[in-house]
This record gives structure tokens, C-alpha cells and sequence, in this order.
DNA sequence: GCATTATAGTTGTCATGGCAACGTTGCCAT
DNA sequence: ATGGCAACGTTGCCATGACAACTATAATGC
């Protein structure tokens, strides 16, 4: 038992704690980056569009895995986007169950801004990290998210 | 730039990306041994119950600030947590202000099982990861959690 | 002592996250 | 072809998280 101090839970000395604050406080900046920048978007609206830019055109389910987000979810935030102007969802022709969803020019004009702004804060938040920490911590949440799903789907099962 | 490839943001190589998956798959993996075990109770119920643990009689705003979390976040859990009898507030005597906070029986009473679902999904999830890195977990993300209060307090000012 | 300020909590709003229940639409096997 | 099943999206509910505005109560300065 890595996590134990004898028969106490240190709070303040759990991973999961400390991933927490550590999620937050970027999430955080990054929010607070895009409103200073007078952007309307939150991070994880930024993050269907980081996927939308890598393909334009999916359909929701398809962002809904990349970005590991609840359909529902995706469906909400894409709700958004749309009455921002940065995204607009049409039926698919072929397959009437499908919703595509496509950048505006308004949602791809936004990418250079948004990106700059997603690396500095990154770069703010790893200052003094090294470069193989970097990896390292990488690695490690790779591992973490690996060990996770593992146990997810034996809970499907 | 460590974090861009050429003019590409790469979302899965992220680590702010990557946070987000490691917190989330965590978090869900707690909720669900609660509930596995029938326990009443969230994660973030949970880190409250712990700060209790750990000093009994806090008010609102010694959780939130220890907990990191928003005063009005703390309150409407804390709320939830005294309609399932885990605590118990009450309005201290010297200063009208404050909204002491108490365990129950029942929320001490949770404390041993609770440490060791907690215990067991943290194992789970840092299967595989050899003592030294987490502990290097753990400093970089204090280190990036300094970071971001840095600027955080530099916002203040 | 009284006015100004600071502190603790509450209330209200918006955006998510997870979960569950449903309706539609496709697909597949019999 | 038709009945059952799977896939996609929507709607609804609960718990949070961040923020902002407001009230009550203390503390402080003049």
C-alpha cells in the first residue's frame, strides 16, 4: 500500500488529489486566457475544436470518443458552439442518424489564437519541468488512463 | 515551444489533455467503488469527509480553502452531506459567521471503509508505476500547481 | 462610538460530467 | 421482408466548478 501513511490517508499526498488541483488550476488559466483574449469559449469547447480541426466534418459520437466525453455532453457544448458561430451541425444525407459537424470560417479563423494561447499556458504551467519530466508525466498518465479502461470494460462485461 | 509539433497542436499528446483523462477516469472509478459498496456519497463528498477526519469542527471556509474548492461549492456539498446525516452544521457561539462544521457518528463511522475503496482504486490506477515515478508525479504536479498559483496571485495583485 | 472595510455564507447563473430513459433509424439474421 | 438489436442523438436529472452579487457580522480606524 504505496498511498497509506499506517492507518491515515493523507489527502494532501495522494495522486488523485494533487491531479485534481493540478487539472483545475490549468483549466482555470486556460478559461481565463480565452476571456482576456475576449474569446467566448471554454476549454473544453476548445477541445472540440482542436479535434474538428484535426477533421472537420465528423459526427458527433466520433468527437464524443475522441474526446472522451459523455454524448450528451458533446451534444451540449456543440449546442453552444453553434449559437457562437463557431460550428454548424447538418444531417448526414446517407445515414439520417448521424449529426456532421462542421467549422465555421468563424471556427477555423480561431485557431491560430487558440492554439498560441493553449501553449502558453502550458508553458506556464510546466515552467522549470524538465523535458523528460515532461515525458515522464506523459507516460505515466498514459498508464494511469490504460490501467483505468482495463477495468472499465471488465466492468461491461 | 515543448508542446507544439510544428504548426500542429497535438490534443493527445497534451498533458493538460491528458490530465483532464487521468482525473476523470479516477474520479469515476471512486464513484463507482462508492456506489459498488452502496455508499451514498461522491468523490468530492469524500475529500471533505477527509478534511474532517483529519480535524473535526472546521468551518465553510477552512474546508473550502483546504479543499481548494469555491465557498458556495463547499456549502452546497456540505448541504448534500448533512441531508445524508454525515455532518452536522452549526453556527459557532463567538463569532456569528461561522458555520461550524461536525462529523456525525455516521461520518466517522465511514472513515475506515471509505480509506481503504480509496486506497484501492489509487493502487489500481498506478498499477504498474514504479514507486520512484510516482513520487515524481506527485512533485511535478505540485510543481505545476505552484506555477499556476504564481500567476494566479500575480492576477490578484 | 461610528463609519469603513473585511470576512463568512448564501443565492443565482452558466457550463460540464455522469447516468438513464427514449425515439429514430439502420442493420442483420432468420 | 420482418422482427429484434444496435447505433446516434436528445432530453432530463443530479452533483460540481467558476463567478458574481448580496447579506450579516466582525474588526479597524478615525
Amino acid at each position: 500500500m504505496r498511498f497509506r501513511e499506517n492507518d491515515v490517508f493523507p489527502l494532501d499526498n495522494s495522486p488523485g488529489y494533487l491531479l485534481n488541483l493540478t487539472v483545475r488550476e490549468i483549466s482555470v488559466h486556460l478559461a481565463r486566457a480565452f476571456k482576456a483574449g475576449g474569446l467566448e469559449l471554454t476549454p473544453q469547447q476548445w477541445a472540440l475544436l482542436a479535434r474538428l480541426w484535426e477533421k472537420d466534418g465528423q459526427h458527433q459520437n466520433e468527437l464524443a470518443e475522441t474526446t472522451t466525453k459523455d454524448r450528451h455532453n458533446v451534444a451540449r457544448i456543440l449546442a453552444l458552439m453553434e449559437r457562437n458561430g463557431m460550428v454548424e451541425r447538418r444531417p448526414d444525407p446517407d445515414d439520417r442518424r448521424l449529426q456532421r459537424v462542421y467549422l465555421t470560417d468563424l471556427g477555423k479563423s480561431l485557431r491560430p489564437r487558440l492554439t498560441a494561447m493553449a501553449l502558453e499556458v502550458l508553458e506556464q504551467a510546466f515552467q522549470g519541468v524538465s523535458d523528460q519530466d515532461v515525458r515522464r508525466f506523459r507516460g505515466i498518465c498514459r498508464r494511469v488512463i490504460a490501467n483505468s479502461s482495463i477495468h472499465a470494460s471488465a466492468k461491461e462485461e
